[in-house]
Order: C-alpha cells, then sequence, then structure tokens
DNA sequence: TTCATATTTCGATAATTATAAAACTTTTGT
DNA sequence: ACAAAAGTTTTATAATTATCGAAATATGAA
C-alpha cells in the first residue's frame, strides 16, 4: 500500500462526521445504504454529507452506485484491511502482538484488557 | 477507547512528516531516539519539529523524557495498539477476517463487548 | 558567569478543510 | 412536458493546520 494512500486514508477517517458515515456503512454491511438515509439518520444537511462522502470515496473507504434515483454507497472493506494491515506492520515495530486485535493469535500472546487502568 | 482519542490518532498518523516521525520512533523501539536526531534524519527545521511532536504527544502516541540537554521521544506501543484494535472491531464490520492483518489467525473470535451497536 | 547546545514558544503567513445556502443534474412519476 | 425527489456542484466563509524565522528557555561545559 502506497503511503499516500494511507496518508489518504487516515485523514478520511479522522473526522467526527465521516467517522460516524463510515461506521454506519460498516453497520450496514456490503449491501450499502441510500446517501439520503445517510444524511437522515445522522442529521446532515446534503451539501456536508456530499462533501465528505467524496472525501471517503477519494481515500478508497468507500464505493458507490447508483441505484434509481438514489446512490448507494457501501464500505471498502478491502481497503480498510490494507490500511490496518499497513499500521500493524509499520507503525507497530514488527511486534505484531503489541498490535493484534484480540482474538488473533500471533504466537506470543497480548492479554487484551480495558488499557489504561492506571490511574 | 473514546472516539475523540481515535480522532486525535487517526489525525495525528494521517500527515506525512508525522507519520515519518512515527515509524522512525517505531523503528528506533521502546529506547526512543532524541529530537535533534529526528530532526537530523528527516530534515526538519526544528520549530516543525516540535510541532509536529506537539500533535503527536497530544495524541498520545508518543512520549518523552529529558535526558540531559536532549529531549527523547519514544513510540507509545500501547497507544498505537488501542487505535488499530478500535480500527478493527469498529471498522470492519466484525468480520475480523477481512481486517485481521495476514499471518495472524482468526480462528478463536474475540467476545466483542463494547461494540456499540447504535448510530 | 558566559558560552554553546538542544528544544520549545511566539508570531506571521500560506494552505487546507469543513460547513451550508443556492443553483444545477439526473431520474421517475403523472 | 412538468414537477418532485435524490444528490452533486458551485461558491463563499469560517476555522483549522502546517511551516519556519526569530526569540525565549533549559542544561551542561569552560
Amino acid at each position: 500500500m502506497k503511503k499516500s494512500a494511507v496518508i489518504a486514508g487516515l485523514a478520511a477517517l479522522a473526522q467526527d462526521t465521516r467517522l460516524d458515515i463510515f461506521r454506519l456503512l460498516v453497520e450496514a454491511g456490503p449491501e450499502g445504504i441510500a446517501a439520503g438515509e445517510i444524511g437522515r439518520r445522522l442529521g446532515l444537511p446534503s451539501p456536508t454529507l456530499s462533501f465528505h462522502l467524496s472525501q471517503l470515496r477519494f481515500a478508497g473507504l468507500v464505493a458507490s452506485r447508483r441505484q434509481s434515483r438514489s446512490i448507494i454507497y457501501r464500505a471498502n472493506f478491502a481497503a480498510m484491511a490494507e490500511l490496518v494491515d499497513y499500521l500493524t506492520h509499520n507503525c507497530c515495530g514488527g511486534r505484531a502482538g503489541l498490535c493484534a486485535p484480540a482474538g488473533c493469535a500471533p504466537a506470543a500472546e497480548a492479554p487484551r484488557r480495558r488499557a489504561t487502568k492506571s490511574r
């Protein structure tokens, strides 16, 4: 994965509204949801929504298709996987154990606790 | 992990120079490196470097300690792990397999709690 | 104390990003 | 053809972010 793509992906998700949009799309699954429905659920004016959707699409994190009058957006799970993969491999010092998601056995264990118990 | 912390972390890494800095620190390991050495290796003017380091620290992705005249920065691997964990669980639709890094067996699905179903 | 080194803070400027009203495009129903 | 519905584009504005020279701060050495 190219570094510029990583940065585009991170930047796309590093924003309140867009993270909400993306999580909604993730929850919606591969089917996706219409732009209007997203706007309705998150209470966004259409130009604002459109702006954020185009940012997410530019980053390659979502795809869209027209269906009648609506435009259906869906999360690009593969792209998201690549992003997580990049972070895991490039930002965790090869210490897979430290950054591996729970439920994933990277030989050496990292007992997942709710972090920051320390005062 | 709080959503605001996630956004801060993503935003911190979503920038060329900062991603370079962070990767350098990851490579350097828990020992860390002095600010000056980072600037030297990446060819950055000190105020620019200082600005980015403070962004990374604000996001909780790096920590620093003074050692004589130098200030040593190190990556916060635990914070990075939390970030990756959040992305894996909240942005991959629970499809651990889809986002799990290669070489990592998704076999045992972790009992996901705190999934925040709504919104 | 004075000097040199390592870094941060201040300040000014340029660049980018987020927001949303108004206008436009596409599609469908009548 | 006309109107309504669903989205996008245009445009303007406000807010945030990135960059660095100059000045300030802390530490160790002479």
